[in-house]
DNA sequence: TACAACACGTTATTACATAATATTTCGCTC
DNA sequence: GAGCGAAATATTATGTAATAACGTGTTGTA
């Protein structure tokens, strides 16, 4: 199987399971909705919410930045998509939402690129770390700053 | 001792940090990067830069933003300030450089005030996890969200 | 059908950040 | 202390990100 059509499987198995997830929390996974979704899912990696207008609109409809924002408040509120907010931008959300694992996105601090990695031991240590600050309950995401290999 | 007088004292430890850290490492510590560097003690919470060109201004002279970002990257690249990308704005980096620890800002997601924790228990789950994620190096800085106690 | 909640469109405004360029200040050498 | 180069700061302009305010349409439901 080529490496397209295992990337168009991926693609779809995204695209079913935030059906899924929408169907199941009574949200309705509207038509902009899914087509920001879907535009995220394509790009493969974080795309500044400017861009989606770009990238959604066409010589007969232009879409307002507020549409997309309200789209991509939407996904985040589903557990769909997370903000980068060091970049400025929005990246989808792999892998199964495991509760007790944090969603630890790699940022590339030269090109952007980003690598979603889920780790129980993070999550572990980094409410030992809330609780001395006193905080009682922190986000399941996080973002950090790195170099990548190469 | 009066709280007001720990307050002081404190600030007066930071300045001379500051200071200390600047001469050592052949750095500026120009007036405009001390006097940013002092408003974001006093303030004792993240500011955010066009707050702090306003509250840097005065009748006679109005600081340019672009003068407020460019000090900013200086303390930023000295170590002693931070920048909170989910808020867009800037605090303090307090304590000692401890190299091994991860310097974890904690900001409620609610009011914004942020508490800063070092956690080289974090620290090393985070490198793991970058391994993992094929990220050779990262940065001692990290976010997280949460809710703080009461 | 009527109504309540939600989604989307339109317009305008605010906030954040940087580019390009000019001017001043600082530290040094003669 | 006059002149020079480098660093710091000022000025202006522009680009990008995000939200406010308000109106209209759509959908689900009693």
């Amino acid at each position: 199987m080529s490496t397209k059509a295992l990337r168009k499987e991926e693609e779809d198995n995204l695209l079913r399971r935030a059906d899924d997830v929408c169907r199941q929390n009574n949200l309705r996974l509207t038509p902009i909705r899914e087509r920001v979704y879907r535009e995220l899912v394509q790009s493969g990696g974080p795309v500044g919410a400017y861009d989606l207008v770009d990238r959604l609109s066409n010589e007969k409809k232009r879409l307002a930045p507020v549409t997309i924002y309200r789209a991509l408040d939407f996904l985040r509120d589903a557990g769909l998509v997370h903000r980068l907010a060091t970049q400025n931008s929005y990246v989808i959300s792999h892998g199964q939402p495991d509760m007790n694992a944090m969603k630890i996105m790699f940022v590339d601090a030269k090109t952007g690129e980003t690598v979603e990695v889920h780790s129980s031991e993070v999550a572990e240590a980094v409410r030992k770390a809330a609780e001395q600050a006193g905080f009682k309950s922190v986000s399941p995401f996080m973002e950090v700053e790195g170099e990548i290999a190469q």
